[in-house]
DNA sequence: CGCGTTATTCATCATCTGTTGAATTATGCG
DNA sequence: CGCATAATTCAACAGATGATGAATAACGCG
């Protein structure tokens, strides 16, 4: 018969050519933790989704807490993701803010961080940890003397603007997401947007 | 000596002149799941807070959805509360906006149900249950054939909106928000913010 | 090949959590 | 007063969860 032993690997030990298991743990951790916050993920749901046990989960990464942080770490240089808004002076910053968004609201790994914390999907807890490491991605580089500006700062506000307002009519679900004029609520709020890097606004 | 039976009163059974233990359990629970979400709230947090017995909680309010539903429940008649902000017409509605805003941020009852969907505290499960719970008070009248046209349903996105902007400062912490010019912010989204009463925005 | 190292699973523990049922005391109605 | 009813706690259970340590299998270097 068509008996291929195929899959159903079972017992311990390590497996022939597994291609990257510590980041499939990652992957299936970060959607988990975006969908359902860090309370509301078991370890034993981030080794389902990577289709490994749990116990490697904590061999590769140790406890719950320790996971989360290497989940929210996303290796985003801010001043090269300020770039293609900045681009072009502040005239066209709100044009530009309009592709961005729409990027970053495709892109997972930045819409976990930044969205995470935007739309407070965590426990007080949890925002400390994800606030304290992102504020250090953020930041960091000016404590250290790399001369950003307050633009650096302020893109995730915005952002996080822009998309609460898509958030909210997908969480009240007015109408589908699918069919959300994303382009449209930017341009909408791109002049008010401009003003933040034009520094008319605090 | 001063050895007044005050307090610690121990042992089961019926206790002499207890106020009102249901609502104060309510009030617990409020605080508890607005701080930390459903998932990051424990029977037991909510009776130690309210000063009962777990089994009182369940005694009272069934199973902990139950216990969130109920805490959700806001008695807020939508069109009362969109009143005070299209008084005036749509040329006033930004400037009252700003004065409900500021109110509806200090009310922790409203606040917990506004941005507690807003804020995405909660985890998907959560969130629906916060989201049928909502949608059918703000949007059961009009089921009803109470008339109510989709300025009810705007309230809540724009204050969203507003809010949005002073949660991201505080969990940020790019100011304390106790220093936060909520006025300064909403005068400034007012124009925005007016054309959705005027209907130019969809 | 031999052997240390790494990857992986299994079984298990201690703890926390939601929930229940019995026991106990106050209240109020007749 | 007597007794049904409501309020309240205690003890406990079953399930889930974070975490650990031993066991096993592949890999790679000499």
């Amino acid at each position: 018969m068509t008996d291929e032993p195929t899959g159903a690997v079972r017992g311990p030990g390590r497996r022939p050519g597994s291609p990257d298991t510590r980041a499939g743990i990652l992957s299936a951790a970060r959607s988990l933790f975006a969908e359902r916050g860090l309370k509301g993920t078991t370890i034993r749901a981030v080794a389902a989704a990577a289709g490994v046990d749990p116990a490697l989960v904590h061999h590769y990464f140790g406890a719950k807490d320790d996971l989360f942080l290497a989940a929210m770490q996303i290796k985003v240089d801010p001043r090269a993701a300020m770039a293609p808004v900045v681009a072009g002076g502040a005239d066209a910053a709100g044009e530009n803010l309009m592709r961005v968004a729409v990027q970053v609201w495709d892109d997972p790994e930045i819409r976990l961080s930044l969205l995470g914390i935007a739309r407070g999907v965590f426990d007080s807890d949890t925002q400390s940890l994800v606030r304290d490491g992102f504020l250090g991605l953020v930041l960091g580089p000016v404590g250290k003397g790399l001369d950003l500006d307050r633009a650096d700062v302020r893109m995730p506000l915005v952002a996080s603007q822009v998309f609460g307002f898509i958030i909210m009519r997908y969480v009240l679900r007015v109408e589908p997401l699918a069919s959300m004029p994303a382009e449209q609520v930017v341009a909408t709020y791109a002049p008010t947007l401009q003003r933040y890097f034009t520094g008319d606004l605090p």
